[in-house]
DNA sequence: ATATTATCCTCAAACGTTTGCGTAAAAAAA
DNA sequence: TTTTTTTACGCAAACGTTTGAGGATAATAT
C-alpha cells in the first residue's frame, strides 16, 4: 500500500519549503513561473490531493453537511435526500447520510459523531422512538454547541431552529374532502399512534374536514396502526365491521397499498365500493392496480428547501439570526383509486 | 454562536497543560484522581467532544467509509446501503453516502473528494455513463493511491479489487427457465442496452436457458430499453407483434411493473395469457396486481458482504492482499404473475 | 555608488489532538 | 540523612495544511 503524497514529500523532492509548494499549487504570484509549473506538473503526475482533514482543521469548516434520516428504504426520504444533494452540490457541499433506524439511541449516536467537527450543519428528521420518548436534549445540546440545524418533516415544536414541514393538516383535510366530494359517506382513516406527529396532524386534518361537513367522528373508523404487529391484520378489522367504510384515507403509502390488497381479496370494487386515498411521494402508488390517489408530499422540494435554510444559517454572519419554518403545501395526485365523478370542490 | 470547547480551553480553565487534560479525559493513571475527576466533570458539563478532524489527522484514519451509488431513489440500492450500514456500525464505522446520478462526471467528483483523506475505504456501484464511456482511470488512480475499494453489483472486469456481484447470469437463467416450466412458449426479455453490464449478463442467462432447451433466439423478442425515451412506448411494441410473447422476463422492477400496466390495458390475463418475471428486491413487486414474481437480488446481504470485504482489506496488514469476488446467488420469489401449474424443475 | 523596489522564497504559527519521554516533588526505602 | 522509587504533571513533536510576515537577492531608479 503506497502512502499518500503530501506537500512535505513534494517539497523534499524539489528541495524547497512546504509553503513554496503550497503556494505554487495555488498559482501564487509569489512563486516564479518556472518553479510553479514544475511543481504543478509533479503534483499532477503523482495525483496529489490536499488532505481535507488538514485543510478543514485549518479552515475550521468542512463544506460537508450531515443528514440523519429514520429510514432509507423509504421513498419519501430518498426523494428528500435527492433534493438536499441537489442544492448542496450546487453550493460546493458534500452530504453525509446517517440512518437512525427510528431508534433514539442511534439518533443520539449519530448526532454525537456529527457534532465532532466533521460537518458544518445538520439536517434531521426525528426518529419515531425519539418522538415517543419526548427526549430532545441531544437537539438542545447541538444548538448550544452552535451547529446549524434544520428539522424536516418530523419536527419538534419546543426546539427553536429552522424547519421545513409539509402541510400535514392541510393534506389530511384535502384528502378527506376529496373523498367526500366523490360522495363517500363513511370515511375511515388509517393512521399511526398519536406520538408520531405527522400521523396525528394528518388525522386532525381529517377530523376538521369531517366536522366542517357535519360528518360524525366515529372511533371505529380511526385505526391507529402499531407497526410492531402485523399491519394487514390491524387494517382488516375495518372491513369486518357491521357497517364498513366506503372511503379510506391512509396516512402513508404502505398502509394504502395494503388496503388495496385487502379490498381485492374481499372482492370489493375500487373505487366504486371503496375509494382509497394515500399520503405519499412513493413509487408504489403508480404501479398498484388500481393506481393510488394520494396527497403529494413534494419530498424533493422539501429537501431543496431544507438545504437552502441550512446554507442560510451557515452563511449568516451576525448573531441575530431569525429562524424560519417553511411549510410545503400539499396537493392531490389523483389516480384511479378515487376516480369517481367529482361532485364539487 | 458559541465557539466549541477544546482541550486548550479546559487546560486554561484549570491552569494545567493540554496533555494533562487529554490524559485526564482518557482516564490515564498518570493523572491524579482528584484532577482527573474535576476535569472530567467540567468537560462533561460543557459537553466536550474531541474534534474528529484533529483526531483523525493525528491517527491517520477516520473510521468512516464512503459509498457511491448511482441512484438513491431505487430500492435495491437502499437495501444495499442498509446492509453496509449494519456491518459498518457493528464495527464502529460511519458511512458517507454520495450519489453519482449515473453520471460519469459526478462519479469522478465524488471519488476525488473521498480520496482526500476523509474515508478509510470506498464502496462503489459504477454509474451507467461510466460503463458506457468505459473510462475507468479514476478507479485505477484510487487503487494506486492505496485506498481500499470494493465494487458491488456493477463491476469492472479490468479493475483489480474486491467485488461482490449478484449471479446475474444465473438469475436470468432461472427466471427464463421458470417461465418455460410454466409452459410459456414465446419468451421475451426486456433489458437494458448492452453497455449496462448487469442487463447484458442477465440477457446471456436468458439466452443460455433458451438455447439449452432448443428455443430459438428471436431478435424481435429482445427489447433493449433506452431510458432517454418513453419506456412504455418501447415495451408496447412487444405486444404489437403478429405473434406476441406469452412470457416476459424484465430485468428490473420498473420494466416489469410497466409490463403489467400494459398487459392490463390490453386486457391480457396475467399469468394465463402472459406470465411475467421481474428481477428485483423492490417494494413495488409486492403491491402490484397481480403481485410480481421476481429474481431476488438479496441487496441487504450484498451490502453486508461488501462492507465485510472492505473491512477485510482495511485491516489487512501485509502487502500480499488477495482480492476476492463474491457472487451472491439469486433465487426466485414466486408471486402471482407466474402462478401457473409448475410442470417440472 | 547608493537607495529603492520587485522578485522569489522561507519561517513559523495555527487548527486540535495524542503520546513517548523527561522531570520535579513527594513518598518510601535504605 | 541519603538514595531510590513513585506520583503527577509538562514538553514537544507529529498529523498536513494555509498564510502573513520577513529576508535575501536581483533588478531598477536616483
Amino acid at each position: 500500500m503506497k502512502s499518500k503524497i503530501t506537500l512535505k514529500k513534494i517539497a523534499k523532492e524539489f528541495d524547497v519549503s512546504i509553503s513554496t509548494v503550497s503556494k505554487a499549487l495555488k498559482d501564487s504570484h509569489e512563486i516564479s513561473e518556472e518553479v510553479r509549473e514544475r511543481i504543478k506538473a509533479f503534483a499532477k503526475y503523482y495525483n496529489y490531493k490536499p488532505n481535507s482533514l488538514a485543510v478543514n482543521l485549518r479552515n475550521q469548516k468542512t463544506k460537508t453537511i450531515g443528514v440523519i434520516i429514520p429510514q432509507i428504504v423509504h421513498h419519501f426520504f430518498t426523494k428528500v435526500i435527492s433534493g438536499i444533494e441537489h442544492i448542496a452540490n450546487e453550493n460546493g457541499y458534500n452530504v453525509m447520510i446517517c440512518l437512525s433506524n427510528e431508534s433514539y439511541e442511534k439518533e443520539v449516536l449519530n448526532m454525537d459523531m456529527l457534532e465532532s467537527g466533521i460537518v458544518d450543519g445538520i439536517i434531521v428528521s426525528v426518529a419515531k422512538e425519539t418522538e415517543e420518548k419526548e427526549d430532545y436534549k441531544h437537539f438542545k445540546q447541538l444548538i448550544d454547541n452552535g451547529l446549524p440545524l434544520v428539522l424536516f418533516d418530523r419536527e419538534i415544536p419546543e426546539i427553536n431552529c429552522n424547519k421545513v414541514i409539509v402541510d400535514d393538516f392541510g393534506g389530511g383535510f384535502l384528502a378527506t374532502k376529496h373523498l367526500m366530494n366523490i360522495s363517500c359517506k363513511r370515511i375511515a382513516i388509517i393512521t399511526t399512534p398519536d406520538h408520531v406527529m405527522v400521523g396525528k396532524i394528518r388525522k386532525e386534518g381529517y377530523i376538521q374536514a369531517l366536522t366542517e361537513n357535519n360528518f360524525p367522528i366515529q372511533e371505529e373508523l380511526i385505526i391507529k396502526v402499531n407497526e410492531k404487529y402485523d399491519i394487514t391484520n390491524q387494517i382488516q378489522k375495518l372491513f369486518d365491521q357491521a357497517n364498513p367504510p366506503d372511503g379510506i384515507f391512509a396516512v402513508n403509502e404502505i398502509y394504502a397499498a395494503t388496503v388495496i390488497k385487502i379490498a381485492q381479496k374481499r372482492n370489493l370494487k375500487i373505487p366504486d365500493e371503496i375509494a382509497i386515498m394515500g399520503f405519499t411521494d412513493g413509487l408504489i402508488s403508480e404501479y398498484t392496480t388500481p393506481s393510488l390517489s394520494a396527497v403529494d408530499q413534494h419530498g424533493y422540494t422539501m429537501g431543496e428547501k431544507a438545504m437552502e435554510l441550512l446554507l442560510d444559517e451557515i452563511n449568516y454572519q451576525d448573531s441575530d439570526y431569525k429562524y424560519n419554518t417553511t411549510i410545503i403545501e400539499t396537493d392531490l395526485k389523483l389516480r384511479e383509486s378515487t376516480k369517481k365523478q367529482i361532485i364539487s370542490y
